[in-house]
DNA sequence: AGCACGCCGACT
DNA sequence: GTCGGCGTGCTC
């Protein structure tokens, strides 16, 4: 017997198989999907099983072991691996990685083991237990063992000698059992909320209908969230499975223990704050058909479930769906293909749907589904847009109305969320008398500065240098900071408010579990303003929240994207509906040096349907996506002129080749250099190119052995 | 990813 | 003469 293996090296030369001889007694464990260790070189590698063939051929090397006993990739995910190889042009091997928890992973070195827990079972008959000499220690074990309270662990506090003694003597035995290490109690119960009408309507067309993608657009606070329970409910008792995908911030110990006091035990939860052991515990779970529900971010949309009946895309539009890093794949994307092999729905809601998303309801790709009215029936909160040009008071970072409101908020004993979508204290450092700006030598970005740490850093690669005192280039001691970031609103609400307020961005939250506890010390009131950047925005529950601030609304305005006027609309309609969402009434506070803006203009009344219709006519006018599809190539080298000149011959052959589509540059993008390597970007904008595929992959094929370029391909990217 | 092979430069 | 630089190619 032979076996095709793919060894867990990730690399274009050997992005294919490699055929094994197997040992005689190793040819019953021989599965399709499961790994194996074999030799490669001078190397002991690991590797998946995708191919067996029962002739024998000698001149092969032997197998070393089979890893598994049960499969790993099923043939589903055998396919889908294919699938996104095909769509991403990555290696095989790296989809498969990327489906995997750590410990799955076809990986030699990496030990992440089962947890068990010790049970301890009595190895003679009952009956004959009088027949022993036992002391009272002793008697109380074995009772206790009878009675079901067989946990060593348990056990142990009652007598560890005696167990010894009984362990030597044989009257019990050890035995274990798998444990799962995620903690998976919910100590808080939900009561089963009651769909409202237009609640039961969604409900209903989804399941009643018999298409495959859904859009659910539902404003904020409508309870879309109920709508996927009842609709996952509905599927269980049809004995069918769920994946339920969110944004990775809002998988909040609140979220988890909602869905767990309605689900109980048959729910998964996969996140990146889980530990290695954790994920793999869970993903075992779900391999094992031990569970129904699986809730996590991205990767969770690999599951291995069975029977699939549906899969939600919470907050849809959220750019963590896309993997950023290879492969480059989206999770949308995932959920629909894996939807096409179970028949099974999907469901992508939001308040604010990608363009690309909502015009697929027009074309009727999508099933649109909406729900216009929050649950509680009240409306959606009041906005206020202040035009900081305006402002009597140049120079501070607060209107004369938000100070109010929040001073009013505070006399109320309510609380604030106020958003800065930039981190650190100063955007930039800057010399005031030559107007040196201080930037990273590894990346062609500013540096910020950062207080706390007295250090100026780089958002990009992490580098960091003690701040400057005196101007490198001219000497002059005029060193000035220019810009603001949440450290600096910090200080600044410190000296204008008696209040507490607690700080959440990517420096408050670099520690494990940090995210969680300073939520839950939000939402149990130890703090009255909760201020920081995006990461506030989205999904988050905060009932006692009746102001919303926005501090700067054109940051997000100014990034060179075509997506930003998307993203400002998204961001600004989100953060609004954080306000209000119980029985007070929600305000909500917009400054802007443009206030004209129709970005934030329309999301005053949070009114996308008009977003919607005039960022499309500018999407036209300018083709781009959903007018065409993007791909991004990236061209990268540590030396400039390769990077240029290879860049150049590149774009020249695009031209050539993908003669229906328009190709852009090259061009060095926002940020050209990272980490001490160039990039020059090129931008394929295509609505229909059969060639498109196959000359990328000529493409790659083709600089696959060129130690000194490096090729980067992005298909729908988000820039 | 390793590791061997191989073809050119400055040294025990 | 030889040690070692790292470009190139291969791994069932």
């Amino acid at each position: 017997m032979t076996v095709d293996v793919l060894v867990e090296l990730s690399n274009r030369n050997i992005d294919k198989t490699f055929t094994y001889n197997v040992p005689k007694d190793l040819e019953v464990d021989i599965k399709k999907g499961v790994r194996v260790k074999v030799p490669f070189g001078k190397q002991k590698l690991e590797g998946f099983i995708i191919g067996i063939d029962n002739n024998i051929q000698d001149d092969l090397k032997d197998i070393y072991e089979v890893v598994d006993k049960d499969v790993i990739l099923n043939d589903e995910l055998l396919s889908l691996g294919q699938y996104i190889k095909d769509k991403t042009l990555c290696t095989l091997i790296s989809a498969y990685q990327t489906m995997l928890p750590k410990a799955l992973k076809a990986q030699d070195r990496t030990n992440i083991k089962k947890s068990y827990t010790k049970l301890l079972e009595l190895n003679i008959d009952k009956n004959e237990i009088s027949n022993y000499k036992l002391n009272d220690k002793q008697l109380l074990i074995i009772n206790e063992i009878i009675n079901g309270n067989n946990k060593k662990e348990d056990l142990n506090k009652i007598s560890i000698s005696s167990i010894k003694t009984l362990l030597t003597k044989n009257i019990i035995k050890e035995t274990q059992i798998e444990k799962y290490r995620l903690n998976n109690e919910s100590n808080i119960k939900y009561p089963k909320y009651e769909l409202n009408p237009d609640q039961v309507k969604a409900r209903d067309e989804i399941l009643n209908t018999d298409d495959s993608v859904y859009l659910f657009h539902g404003v904020t606070g409508s309870g879309k969230t109920e709508v996927y329970m009842d609709i996952i409910e509905k599927m269980i008792k049809k004995d069918k499975t769920a994946i339920v995908l969110v944004p990775e911030i809002s998988l909040t110990p609140q979220m988890v223990g909602r869905l767990k006091s309605r689900f109980n035990d048959t729910i998964a939860i996969l996140h990146s704050r889980l530990s290695e052991g954790e994920k793999y515990d869970e993903y075992r779970k779900i391999a094992k058909g031990l569970v129904k529900i699986v809730i996590g971010a991205r990767s969770a949309v690999f599951a291995p479930l069975t029977n699939i009946g549906v899969i939600v895309i919470d907050e849809e539009h959220t750019t963590s769906y896309k993997q950023e890093s290879n492969p480059k794949y989206s999770a949308i994307d995932i959920a629909i293909e894996r939807a096409k092999t179970h028949n099974a729905k999907v469901i992508l809601g939001s308040a604010t749907p990608s363009l690309e998303s909502y015009s697929r309801t027009l074309a009727n790709i999508y099933h649109l589904v909406e729900l216009n009215k929050r649950a509680n029936d009240k409306p959606l909160p009041k906005v206020n847009i202040v035009d900081m040009n305006k402002e009597k008071k140049k120079g501070s970072y607060f209107s004369q109305v938000l100070i109010d409101k929040i001073n009013e908020c505070l006399n109320k004993k309510e609380q604030i969320i106020l958003l800065l979508n930039r981190r650190g204290y100063a955007s930039f450092v800057t010399c005031s008398s030559c107007g040196y700006v201080s930037k990273c030598p590894n990346c062609d970005v500013t540096l910020t500065y950062h207080k706390s740490s007295d250090m100026e850093r780089c958002h990009y690669c992490g580098y960091a240098i003690k701040r400057h005192d005196i101007c490198p280039e001219c000497h002059e001691k005029a060193i000035k900071n220019l810009g603001v970031g949440t450290e600096k609103i910090e200080e600044e609400l410190n000296k204008l408010f008696n209040a507490k307020i607690i700080r959440m961005d990517f420096d408050t939250t670099g520690t494990k579990g940090a995210h969680e506890r300073i939520i839950n010390a939000f939402k149990n009131h130890e703090y009255d303003i909760l201020l920081g950047t995006q990461m506030i925005a989205k999904g988050l529950d905060f009932p006692l929240v009746t102001l919303v601030g926005v501090i700067n609304a054109d940051t997000s305005l100014m990034i060179p994207n075509f997506r930003s006027s998307e993203y400002t609309f998204q961001l600004l309609s989100q953060v609004a509906g954080r306000s209000g969402r119980s029985d007070k009434e929600g305000c909500v506070i917009i400054q802007t040096y443009n206030k004209d803006h129709y970005a934030i203009k329309l999301s005053e009344t949070q009114d996308y349907l008009s977003f919607f219709k005039q960022e499309m006519a500018i999407r036209k006018k300018l083709n781009y996506p959903p007018y065409c599809y993007i791909v991004s190539v990236k061209v990268i080298s540590t030396d400039y002129e390769t990077a240029k000149n290879e860049s150049n011959t590149i774009a020249y052959k695009l031209r050539e080749n993908l003669t229906n589509s328009e190709i852009l540059g090259p061009s060095i993008g926002s940020i050209f250099k990272v980490k001490n390597t160039y990039r020059f970007g090129i931008t394929i904008k295509y609505k229909k190119e059969d060639n498109l595929y196959p000359y990328l992959n000529m493409l790659v094929e083709h600089y696959k052995n060129n130690a000194k370029i490096r090729l980067d391909i992005d298909f729908n990217p988000i820039l």
